[in-house]
DNA sequence: ATTTATATCACCCATTTTGGATTATTGTTT
DNA sequence: AAACAATAATCCAAAATGGGTGATATAAAT
């Protein structure tokens, strides 16, 4: 068979059964085709430049390094290769520290090969595949906290200090004295809880205040 | 015909083709129903307690109070309602105030009905529907830059001060002495270009260098 | 072999930030 | 009308930060 337009897939997942069962699935697409399998990243990494592999299907709980290690490392290796966790943990931290690992999908161990399949055409199209629950967990990271204990004019000074201004630039740029600045900021610190700029900036990212 | 149990939806969409189109879209499922369609927001938030939408397809560009705007103040009338933007912008700024103001999908004007149809399927499972480009987008903005002109140290340094540590609380935690931490801090201060902790943060943030 | 980058530590000095206490005006809500 | 929150301002003292300058040791790169 001719498979030099198909897009080239590795599989890295240490369940043989599961492994076996993804292979077969992605080769029955006229698209894609899977060049190897893997039980572990260390051997993948070691032939990923002979793989070269335009799609990595990479599992997440493996013995030896984790998919979130190896994806870090196949992502400095070969930049363009698009990687896709499947994981039956969906949990944030461990989806957020997938996708700042360089992970451009991320779908659960529940997909079916239909979805699997979607996820493969997704990323083809430049896209990014998400089960339903990792892409409003992805999308609720976005949303302002709309309970925010500050007042405008508080979100406004948090803000200037989120851009690394000073008391003083503060001041200029709002037209208000220095002591007024920082009046207001330390309003903010006892709202928030916190005793310094940084802290407030801490607080506000994992409030969402900003 | 008992439309109890379909999902309520609102369009808001100042061009009255659209506006139909999306209308008969809706209605030709069984699952949902057009409560209202409004050319403005401002109609449209005088009615929201009224209508009690599930779902919102809002457009963005429109006269008066812009999409994003009307988001805002719908979430916060009624925080239950999912809002779905329809946008011919895909642009990273609009996107991402979208989101920021409280939209949970986001889809392209180029989506043809079945997307819409869809779109709306996936919000009512508890998804974040989203169009190829605008998910790629959005999972782009968790990649950590693997060319961060820092050093191991010095991005372990920047990691505790954006948790708001202080010179002396991070030699604590390292167990160097606080010239030390200050020493780091300056290198970094030099690489970023940069002449205080706010700043470094924000200049970290924009590099996404933690 | 020599430079370069990294990591460590130190001292001086000026500026900035923070802590605490207090007052006053405006605007909104009850 | 009273109560409250937000905004604005000032004073003093203590702590933290930032800029200058220099040094040592080790590992990595050329």
């Amino acid at each position: 068979m001719n498979t030099s337009f198909k897009k080239r897939v590795v599989i890295i997942e240490d369940d043989v059964e599961i492994r076996n069962s993804y292979e077969l699935i992605v080769n029955s697409s006229p698209k894609f085709f899977v060049l190897n399998t893997y039980d572990n990243c260390e051997d993948a990494i070691k032939q990923i430049h002979n793989d070269k592999p335009d799609i990595v299907l990479m599992d997440v709980e493996l013995s030896g390094m984790s998919g979130i290690a190896g994806t870090k490392i196949i992502k400095d290796k070969i930049p363009h290769a698009e990687i896709i966790i499947i994981s039956v943990y969906d949990n944030s931290e461990m989806v957020f520290e997938a996708l700042r690992s360089g992970a451009s999908g991320y779908i659960t161990k529940s997909s079916n090969y239909i979805e699997l399949l979607a996820a493969l055409d997704e990323i083809t199209k430049g896209g990014a595949p998400m089960s339903t629950k990792i892409a409003r967990l992805v999308i609720d990271t976005f949303h302002i906290n709309p309970n925010s204990p500050l007042s405008k004019r508080e979100t406004q000074i948090l803000q200037l200090i989120s851009e690394g201004k000073t008391y003083t630039q503060i001041s200029e740029e709002l037209f208000i004295s220095k002591d007024t600045a920082k009046s207001h900021i330390r309003n903010i610190y006892s709202k928030l809880q916190v005793n310094n700029k940084s802290e407030a900036l801490a607080k506000a990212t994992s409030d969402k205040l900003i």
